[in-house]
RNA sequence: GCUGGCGUGGCUCAGGGGUAGAGCAGUCGAUUCGUAAUCGACAGGCCGGGGGUUCGAAUCCCCCCGCCAGCUCCA
């Protein structure tokens, strides 16, 4: 047997031979990574009897396959300690995820973070035991005898036993027993190698459903070799740095207060980084042929029964009632896009008709889901309602997914994958609309040959969306971007153009947001540049630093200079060494530093400092003829990962 | 919303029945210094809010509010 995994058997493979069987008499003892194996396709330990013949294939730990085994093992390992150290607890379900496993129990005990560290030390101790892990074949009756958990019963009943034998698998290992598909390690010592850790405990629904119990879940992440835990450990604790309410304080960009949980509040850096995001947007969008409008935050009411949100998104929704009169606030654009292109009669001559927005949006979100930026209660976005013919619907989609991948792939970098999403369960309209829609948005992303995951089911109430997820520089993915082909609330609002013939038709909408939500947007653009923004969204682009007191005067007069050159600059002026103002500086991911002192006034230059780079003296107009070339072009810094966080 | 944890000056945190502390930031003063933290002084808090227990509560109990993690939901 070769360590590479490669390398296959294909034989007659006799009732009861199993893969450890063949690796043996392959005459090799058993390599310590090995985990189980695959045969003809399915995953099987290495102590489990084959049956019929086919190809099987060695799984080796350093295989996404093999790092799920072990990973659903760790799992079984982690039960039998907390049924060690509680053994009043009941057992849920414990499954590998992508980064190591959790378990779920049903526990008196509530488990506490000091209790992780315990229970830690009992997995290792099951590892170091060694024990074998034994798969066995039980009959239904018997395995609804031994397991009386209310949780493993329900999974019992769910499962379809083998309609001949009428058995389930069940693992063994020391006087632990877990109902369990598997596959497994063949015995505990097998984890060894593997470096894991518990994560977290924190609750749960049984199944994902709110209205069944909830449960306690023990997070763990696992890793083949020390090495890669070392790393996945590493990148959450950049990921804490870079968080962006914690960015939002430091660099006094934004808040969320107790005086209005959910609903963000913007400081003066931050309305800078929203602007220079707002400003870009509107020329990537006349230059597109849109046309931008605003509609009101609150409507009457009734608009909404229109639309179908009151009976679709209620409760997502604020009112207010004023006179008598109710009204909504909006939780989205459409409806008053709609108002807005029925205002008058159209001709087939005004469309395609691009109406952009940048909308404020109010949406009740339930107080345990807010996070910062991403998810609040009210948010800007920057949404678009194209109204268009059929012969046109192709052409526009076409036209917005080349804009959206220019604006995440050349300006931010960004790499991104796409899904399209279908009707959900809660849809309004009838199949053959939504499967015309569906179609009509695949066969635009065939046309520019991109690929794209199916999303069952993720489909907004009116129309399917393809939606782009974009990857950032920890490697997380967010959904931004959404494009909606929208058939059925022209049809609600009753929106006509006359067409060519003379005759009424029913245009078509497209609904779509490129950045999804400006604030969200913003936050992943802080996470992912570590607060150290491209020059041409930096708050401030320029700090002069006098090296004396004495230079503050050529300091304020070479501010004056820049600002006069829309260049964000300031001076900080406070009587401070040079280092503390530049270490200052740096903190707050200043993009530029020009330290000017006696030397810099008598010649009329400055010294320029990139971040933490000396790139030595320029005259002004040298420095700002750079500086306007590299924000005009919105340059992006080398790598996402210029200007990190960390104190020397 | 649910489960668990947490709320002490602008920020980060210590104190856990005897009446409030540090560092950073701020203000004032001194220091004139060349690429990541100069020194000193001053000022700043009804210890998230409301009830209760107690001679006495930041500290113990109850109820709210907010924040954090996860679940559910989502741009």
């Amino acid at each position: 047997m070769a360590d590479d995994g490669k390398v296959t058997w294909t034989g007659k493979v006799a009732r009861q031979t199993t893969p450890a069987a063949i690796a043996s008499a392959q005459g090799a003892s058993l390599p310590d990574d090995l985990v189980c194996a695959r045969f003809n396709g399915r995953l099987a330990d290495l102590q489990e009897p084959l049956i019929g013949n086919g190809t099987l294939e060695w799984v080796f730990c350093d295989s996404p396959d093999g790092l799920e085994v072990i990973r659903h093992s760790l799992a079984h390992v982690l039960a039998q300690a907390v049924m060690g150290l509680w053994s009043q607890s009941q057992l849920a379900l414990g499954p590998a995820t992508e980064e190591g496993f959790y378990y779920d129990f049903d526990s008196p005990r509530t488990f506490q973070t000091a209790d992780l560290e315990r229970i830690e030390r009992a997995m290792a101790e099951i590892i170091h035991e060694d024990l074998r892990i034994q798969r066995e074949d039980w009959s239904l009756s018997d395995a609804r005898a031994c397991f009386t958990s209310p949780y493993k019963r329900e999974l019992l009943d769910g499962l379809v036993p083998d309609a001949d034998q009428g058995t389930v698998t069940v693992y063994r290992q020391g006087s632990f027993v877990d109902l369990c598909r598997g596959p497994h390690v063949s015995r505990t010592g097998r984890l060894r190698p593997c470096a894991f850790k518990l994560l977290s405990a924190a609750g749960a629904y049984w199944r994902g459903d709110e209205n069944r119990p909830m449960l306690q879940r023990i997070y763990g992440a696992a890793f083949a070799a020390p090495e890669e835990l070392d790393d996945f450990l590493a990148r959450r604790e950049e990921a804490i740095r870079r968080d962006h309410r914690r960015l939002g304080q430091e660099l006094d960009l934004f808040s969320v207060r107790s005086e209005a949980p959910g609903f963000p509040f913007f400081h003066p850096k931050g309305m800078v980084l929203r602007q220079a995001l707002e400003r870009f947007w509107r020329e990537e969008h006349l230059r597109r042929g849109y046309l931008e409008v605003q509609t009101p935050v609150l409507l009457r009411e009734e608009l909404w029964h229109t639309s179908g949100h009151m009976q679709y998104f209620q409760d997502n929704m604020y009112f207010s009632a004023v006179e008598g009169d109710r009204y909504a606030l909006k939780p989205m654009n459409c409806p008053g896009g709609m108002v807005l292109f029925k205002r008058r009669l159209h001709s087939y001559r005004d469309l395609p008709l691009r109406l952009a927005e940048l909308g404020l949006v109010h949406r009740h979100e339930r107080s345990g889901t807010l996070h910062g930026l991403m998810r609040a209660r009210c948010f800007t976005q920057d949404d678009a309602h194209i109204f268009m013919t059929p012969e046109q619907i192709q052409g526009e989609i076409e036209d917005v997914l080349e804009l959206i991948d220019h604006v995440y792939s050349a300006v931010f970098g960004f790499s991104y994958h796409v899904e399209l999403s279908t009707k959900p369960d809660k849809a309004m309209g009838e199949p053959d609309i939504w499967d015309m829609a569906t179609e009509a948005l695949a066969e635009a992303m065939r046309a520019k040959g991109m690929s794209y995951q199916i999303h069952e089911g993720e489909g907004a109430f009116y129309g399917p969306k393809i939606d782009f997820h974009l990857r950032d520089s920890l490697g997380r993915t967010w959904q931004c971007g959404t494009i909606q082909l929208d058939f059925l609330l022209p049809e609600r609002f009753q929106l006509q153009y006359i067409g060519r013939d003379g005759q009424r038709h029913r245009p078509i909408m497209l609904h779509r947001v490129l950045f999804g939500s400006l604030e969200r947007f913003l936050a992943i653009l802080t996470e992912h540049f570590a607060g150290a923004f491209p020059t041409w969204m930096a708050p401030v682009q320029v700090m002069v630093i006098p090296v004396y007191t004495r230079s503050l005067d050529y300091a304020q007069q070479t501010v004056r200079f820049l600002n006069s050159r829309q260049i964000r600059a300031e001076a900080d002026d406070r009587p401070q060494k040079m280092g503390y103002k530049i270490r200052d500086a740096q903190t707050q991911r200043i993009p530029y530093m020009l330290i000017v002192g006696d030397r810099e006034e008598e010649q009329q230059t400055v010294s320029v400092r990139r971040r933490q780079e000396e790139l030595g003296r320029r005259t002004k107009d040298e420095f700002a003829a750079m500086l306007t070339e590299e924000i005009e072009k919105r340059r992006r810094p080398e790598t996402a990962l210029a200007g990190l966080s960390e104190t020397k």
